[in-house]
DNA sequence: AAGGGTGCCAACCGCCAAATC
DNA sequence: CGATTTGGCGGTTGGCACCCT
C-alpha cells in the first residue's frame, strides 16, 4: 500500500512566492518548527507542494542566511571543496553555514566556472585579477587539480598546500570554524554577521512587525503584513508578485530582513543546531510558549541523537566520500592521509 | 530612447535513497 | 517484501535587471 497520498496534488502553485506566502509559511516553522513538509500546505492553506515550501524555507526565509556577495575566503573555500568534492554542493554548503548549497551552486556557474576557464586559459602566467581589478597571485587554483590528478604524492602534498590558506584570524567569522560552526549557543545567527544592509533605517518597522506578530500569532498573515508593511497585496497571484512595484520590492525586502530577525533562529536542523538557536533566542523572548519549548527539547534529543556529529568525523566522512566516489582511482592514499592534519591551517 | 544581448538567481524538474505502509 | 510517498540533491530553466550599441 504505502502512505496515504497527499494533498498536494490539486492546484499546486508554482512561480515565485509572494509575502504573503512567505508570512504564512515563516509563521507556521515558527510554531512547528522545520520539517514534516508533507503537512505544510495542508496545514497552511498554501497552494504550493511541500518540496516547494521546504525549498522556500532552505534557500530563502530560514535564518542565517548570508546573501549578497561572496568574500574572497567564501570563494577560496568553495573552489578547493569543489576540488575535493566534486559538484556535491550540499556537502560544501555544510562548510558554509551561511550559505545555501543552491547559492554555492548558483555562484559557481556564474563567477567560479568562468573564473576557473579564465585561470586555464592563463595557464602561463600565475597572476589572476579579482573582482576589483586588482592583480594578485593564485599558485593554488588549477595547479592544485592537476596536481592532484597526476600524482597521488604530488597530490598529497598540493593539497597541503592548497589547505594552508592565508591566515587571517580577523576575517574569518567564527561561526565558520568547524568547531564552532554548529555551535550558536551564544550568538544569535545574525549578532555577528555583517550584512550590507540598505534597510538599517526601517529597524524600528521591523521591529514592530515582529513584535505584533508575536502578540498576535493567530492573526491572519495578510492582516498584520499589511498593518505593519503597508505591503499592496492585490490579488497575490505569483505573476502579480513578480510585478510588484519598486516600493513593494523595497517593503518586500523589510519584510525579508525581518524574517531573518533573530525571533525566528530556527535553522535546518539537520544540518545546525536549530535546537540552540531556538533556545537562544526564545528564552529572550517572552512570547516563548510552552508548545515552542516542547518543540526545542524534542529538535535538541533528536538533533544530539542523529546529527550533531563532531565535526572532525562529517570532515573525515566528506572527505573520504568525495575522495572515493570522485578520484577512487587513487583514493587509498589520501583516504589515509589525515584530514584533520592537513587541514589545521585551513581552518 | 529603444531594442537586443547577457548575467544573475529563485524556483522548478527529475532522479534517487530512505521511510512508510 | 513490494508498492508508494517523502525528502534531499544536482542540473536546468524562466524571467527580471542591467548593459551595450
Amino acid at each position: 500500500m504505502g502512505r496515504p497520498p497527499c494533498f498536494e496534488k490539486y492546484g499546486i502553485k508554482k512561480g515565485p512566492w509572494t509575502p504573503e506566502e512567505d508570512i504564512i509559511l515563516v509563521s507556521y516553522i515558527q510554531q512547528h518548527g522545520p520539517g514534516n513538509w508533507r503537512s505544510v500546505p495542508t496545514n497552511t492553506g498554501l497552494m504550493r507542494c511541500s518540496k516547494s515550501c521546504r525549498l522556500r524555507w532552505t534557500n530563502y526565509l530560514r535564518p542565517g542566511i548570508k546573501r549578497g556577495n561572496f568574500t574572497d575566503h567564501e570563494e577560496k573555500m568553495i573552489l578547493h571543496l569543489q576540488a575535493l568534492l566534486g559538484n556535491r554542493w550540499a556537502a560544501i554548503a555544510s562548510y558554509l553555514p551561511q550559505r545555501t548549497d543552491n547559492d554555492i551552486k548558483n555562484y559557481w556557474n556564474t563567477h567560479l566556472k568562468k573564473k576557473m576557464n579564465n585561470n586555464q586559459s592563463n595557464d602561463n602566467n600565475h597572476e589572476d585579477v579579482d573582482s576589483e581589478g586588482k592583480t594578485r597571485s593564485q599558485p593554488l587554483k588549477g595547479q592544485w587539480e592537476r596536481r592532484l590528478q597526476t600524482d597521488i604524492q604530488m597530490a598529497k602534498q598540493a593539497l597541503s598546500e592548497a589547505l594552508s590558506l592565508p591566515q587571517n584570524p580577523t576575517t574569518f567569522p567564527q561561526e565558520m570554524k568547524p568547531s564552532s560552526s554548529f555551535s550558536h549557543e551564544n550568538h544569535p545567527p545574525n549578532a555577528h554577521i555583517n550584512i550590507p544592509s540598505p534597510y538599517a533605517s526601517s529597524y524600528e518597522n521591523i521591529s514592530r512587525l515582529m513584535e505584533n506578530w508575536m502578540k498576535s500569532p493567530n492573526s491572519s498573515a495578510e492582516t498584520i503584513f499589511s498593518n505593519n508593511m503597508q505591503v499592496t497585496t492585490g490579488g497575490s497571484s505569483s505573476s502579480e508578485g513578480a510585478q510588484s512595484t519598486t516600493q513593494d520590492h523595497h517593503h518586500y525586502h523589510l519584510h525579508r530582513q525581518a524574517l531573518d530577525s533573530d525571533l525566528f533562529s530556527f535553522n535546518n536542523s539537520t544540518k545546525s543546531d536549530s535546537a540552540s538557536r531556538f533556545r537562544s533566542t526564545h528564552e529572550e523572548n517572552d512570547s516563548l510558549t510552552k508548545e515552542g519549548l516542547d518543540l526545542f527539547h524534542q529538535e535538541k534529543r533528536k538533533i544530539n541523537m542523529e546529527t550533531h556529529v563532531p565535526l572532525t568525523l562529517l570532515e573525515k566522512w566528506l572527505f573520504e566520500d568525495g575522495v572515493t566516489t570522485t578520484h577512487h582511482e587513487c583514493n587509498e592514499d589520501l583516504i589515509n592521509m589525515s584530514l584533520e592534519e592537513s587541514t589545521s591551517d585551513f581552518f
